[in-house]
DNA sequence: GTAGAAGTTGATCAC
DNA sequence: AGTGATCAACTTCTA
């Protein structure tokens, strides 16, 4: 008699059901009872920074995953369980006899230590785990392997290994049937299904979830209003293992807050709506064919957006990634036109730079995001001063779209709104808080993206943050976003400062990215007055801009920068204002976090990027 | 080991 | 208005 096969199925990285190599290994077990588990995780809840729009998102796309199942099996649905998984999983796995437990691998920093642990208890508990690569076009285990170990540091190198490994593999469809969550094999309506499972569940003891930190709470700049109850239980207090409520996250007032604006701008999260989207993109196939990054228009509002806001639906794997490469290829055929455009800018460029993140992300490990130029700022995530008034002051105007820089301000306030901002936004924004202007740490502005975008990648949010303020993958530097030139170039009518700025609606063109320049008659005829209706600058960005380049300078002559030991250490800051006479910021006292979520940089790491990476993390 | 080329997406000015 | 030269000069990759 052959063994029984009982697969419980852990969606993370892969809110889909098409394009799902894990799911498609989890079927050819050809397993007795499947079940498909969200582990509503509270290090996602507390520990990452996480704002409404992200959190809408990904609640919309559990439904519509959930609705998803049982549309394919009326008696089935997404199993929400609330816990730790480290905790909850191996519990489920005894009550529920489960053999195998099959998932996308997550190859994030987070996800591999997630992961290491759940792997030793399923060893102890001799369950059998099946992790498969999915959530991007190439296994960044084995894109490191074949770089000796080494991070992928240049989009080139990523495609000289990617072209080595061979085609991006097609993608699959989503199941036709799906075996029952069953206890006992007697049951098979749902609702008889859901009992047993939430009889199974009784005397799971010391269900216990720490909030102790909580870096969404007001008290840490966090958008969370209320308490928390979604881990009152662990299947949502019914029975029903149902999908948790914004309420029970305690973000219902900001909810309701935001329920007052445009709703028509929000991103719908779930799998339908990816691909709805995806089809009408593929729709266009000149637009597909000469897609070039660098000529799309980050001065559109998101309705018209010259970007095709699928980057939610990959990050949250709503949108197979295989299946988004290859529906662009079948849409290439259809262009009659003889320009096209090649990587890394036309689309399947963008798709391999996030490829060229995570693996440079898993290449590097833990000390990946400490990664830094000029000066050795916030290390922890735990809060702490920034080290002087007007580095606070400058990030505050900053994260609230109020620095006077209209452009800027625009772009921040369509940030926090929408949850979204075009990718040449994020440069301008991005540089301007670190190298460019305001000479804050790059980790402090990610933070911010952290919160506020729907998004937001593990790897690819520091990674561009770290090529934004030439910390890593980008050295030149001497290049900046101008804040009037720049935008000016996309849309010298600033439609996007009109619609986010609405109190500059009035002012002509020729003073829309520069306000604080217009005369004052000018300023009343325009019925604002800056300084008082819209803030005046927050500071003189030329001037800055060349003491900053200044500094640039001295830090990249003295190979300040990435990991180099005199920035982890600290030193780099006295070194330079030693040698150079330019006054740095004042170091800010680290505070080292004991929190288990956060794992210590290893003490040697002192070497730069480019001589170590070739041994950690590449088991 | 070394030299030369290349590197997702600049700003400014001359024409 | 749009193109092209110049600016200043980094790191990484390739031969």
């Amino acid at each position: 008699m052959t063994s029984d096969i009982r697969v419980m199925f852990w969606f993370r990285t892969d809110l889909r059901l098409h394009d799902s190599p894990a799911l498609q290994a989890a079927l050819s077990l050809n397993p007795s009872a499947l079940f498909p588990v969200w582990c509503w995780d509270p290090n996602y809840v507390y520990k990452h920074r996480v704002g409404i729009n992200r959190f809408r998102f990904l609640l919309e796309s559990m439904q519509t995953l959930s609705d998803r199942i049982t549309e394919i099996e009326p008696n089935s649905q997404l199993l929400v369980v609330r816990g730790e998984p480290t905790y909850l999983l191996p519990l489920l796995w005894s009550r529920w006899r489960i053999t195998h437990l099959v998932f996308e691998k997550d190859t994030s920093a987070y996800g591999r230590r997630r992961d290491a642990a759940i792997l030793a208890a399923a060893k102890t508990a001799s369950v059998i785990v099946v992790a498969v690569q999915g959530h991007h076009l190439y296994d960044p285990e084995e894109v490191t392997r074949r770089n000796k170990g080494k991070p992928t540091m240049t989009i080139s190198s990523l495609q000289k290994i990617a072209d080595g490994i061979g085609n991006v593999p097609k993608p699959l469809p989503a199941p036709q049937s799906l075996p029952l969550p069953k206890l006992t094999s007697n049951l098979s309506k749902r609702n008889e299904l859901l009992l047993a499972l939430a009889e199974s569940l009784k005397g799971i003891t010391n269900f216990a979830v720490s909030d102790d930190i909580d870096l969404n709470s007001s008290a840490f700049g966090g958008q969370r209003t209320e308490k928390v109850n979604c881990y009152d239980s662990i299947d949502g207090g019914n029975g029903e293992f149902s999908v948790p409520s914004i309420q029970s996250i305690g973000m219902e007032t900001i909810e309701n807050e935001r329920g007052n604006n445009n709703d028509s701008f929000k991103i719908k999260g779930g799998e339908a709506e990816a691909l709805t989207r995806l089809e009408k993109l593929c729709k266009k196939p000149d637009y597909i064919a000469t897609f070039s990054k660098p000529n799309t228009s980050p001065g559109n509002s998101i309705q018209d957006a010259s970007t095709t806001l699928l980057s939610p639906y990959l990050k949250f794997g709503c949108l197979g990634v295989r299946k988004m490469w290859w529906d662009i290829e079948e849409a290439k055929k259809k262009y009659k036109g003889t320009k096209t455009t090649t990587p890394p800018q036309n689309l399947n460029g963008q798709l391999l730079f996030r490829d060229m993140y995570a693996c440079a992300e898993f290449a590097v490990g833990d000390n990946f995001t400490r990664i830094r130029v000029y000066d050795s700022e916030g290390v922890s995530i735990t809060p702490r001063p920034l080290g002087d008034a007007v580095s606070e002051q400058r990030l505050a105007a900053f994260k609230e779209g109020r620095t006077g820089f209209p452009w800027i301000d625009a772009l921040m306030r369509q940030l926090k709104q929408e949850g979204w901002m075009h990718h040449l936004g994020r440069h301008s924004v991005a540089a301007f808080l670190t190298r460019g202007q305001c000479w804050i740490s790059w980790e402090r502005g990610a933070e911010i993206f952290d919160e506020y975008l729907i998004d937001w990648d593990p790897c690819s949010n520091p990674g561009n943050w770290m090529w934004l303020s030439c910390s890593a993958f980008y050295s030149q530097y001497f290049k900046l976003y101008g804040l009037v030139s720049f935008p000016s170039k996309y849309d010298a009518s600033g439609k996007l400062v009109r619609q986010y700025c609405p109190e500059l609606a009035n002012f002509p063109d020729k003073f829309i990215y520069e306000p604080h320049a217009a005369p004052l008659k000018i300023q009343k005829k325009a019925g604002c007055i800056i300084g008082v209706d819209y803030p005046a600058p927050i500071l003189d960005e030329k001037k800055q801009k060349e003491e900053n380049m200044v500094r640039m300078k001295a830090c990249f002559a003295k190979q300040f920068y990435g990991t180099s030991e005199e920035v982890l250490n600290g030193t780099a800051d006295e070194i330079l204002k030693g040698s150079h006479g330019i006054s740095l910021p004042s170091n800010a006292k680290e505070i080292s976090s004991t929190t288990p979520w956060t794992i210590a940089a290893s003490k040697n790491s002192t070497s730069k990027l480019k001589r170590k990476a070739s041994t950690e993390e590449t088991k």
